[in-house]
DNA sequence: TCTATTTATCGTAATATTGCAATGAACAAA
DNA sequence: TTTGTTCATTGCAATATTACGATAAATAGA
């Protein structure tokens, strides 16, 4: 089918799986990385820094600002991208929530 | 393509882009959870459980042990899953290292 | 205005993912 | 042995993702 039944889960779980996908490839690990390192803001460089095609790169970019994790701003002909520090924030909330549950009875039972 | 350029990326962005893959879908995260929350180790009622049919789930259960966050004990005629302390603890400890780059100059400057 | 630069979008090909019915394999109990 | 239970595997259809060439849109500078 290829397509996830969402409605047979908790908002949470589709929120955490959906945040945990925005990150699954390794070019927007490299781009969220990158904006995290600059002092400034960082521009359309990324694809000459990462070695992907300039539609791929900026397939990846919409992808990370449609979940929220980065936004972008015009500026002449170029556009400037950074993290967007409320969502990232929230995003790092939810996630460390689900990987830091402990396990019961150390579970290792296996 | 549909093909992941993994070459042209350092291990360990594609290290986390895997592990975050893993838990890119709401039905392992549910499975995850489940795991977790469990004193005693975990089989196959995840099938009651989560709304999925049996051979689905089996898939994405298959797919958390291939990335080792997950082991299966087989026991008489069902099998027994539980996490994988170790590789869950590593998982974390990548994982939380990249979300917890502090972001130099607060950034927002978009 | 014309040209160059930067980025987004469209279209498309290749591959991956999701989901399930059907089936098989392994074991337990009758 | 036969039957039932549990789980994995196979095969397949539907959809999603990844990647890029071609092109458009917007602006800066000559």
């Amino acid at each position: 089918m290829g397509l996830i039944k969402s409605e047979i889960f908790t908002q949470e779980q589709n929120e955490i799986s959906m945040l945990a996908k925005a990150i699954a490839h390794p070019a927007r690990v490299a781009i969220l990385q990158h904006l995290m390192k600059m002092e400034t803001c960082f521009c359309g460089d990324l694809v000459n820094i990462i070695g992907l095609a300039q539609p791929t790169i900026s397939q990846h970019l919409k992808e990370l600002k449609n979940i929220g994790l980065i936004k972008g701003r015009i500026e002449g002909t170029s556009v400037c991208y950074c993290i967007d520090p409320e969502h990232w924030n929230s995003a790092k909330t939810i996630l460390n929530a689900f990987l830091s549950q402990d396990l019961k009875g150390i579970s290792d039972c296996c």
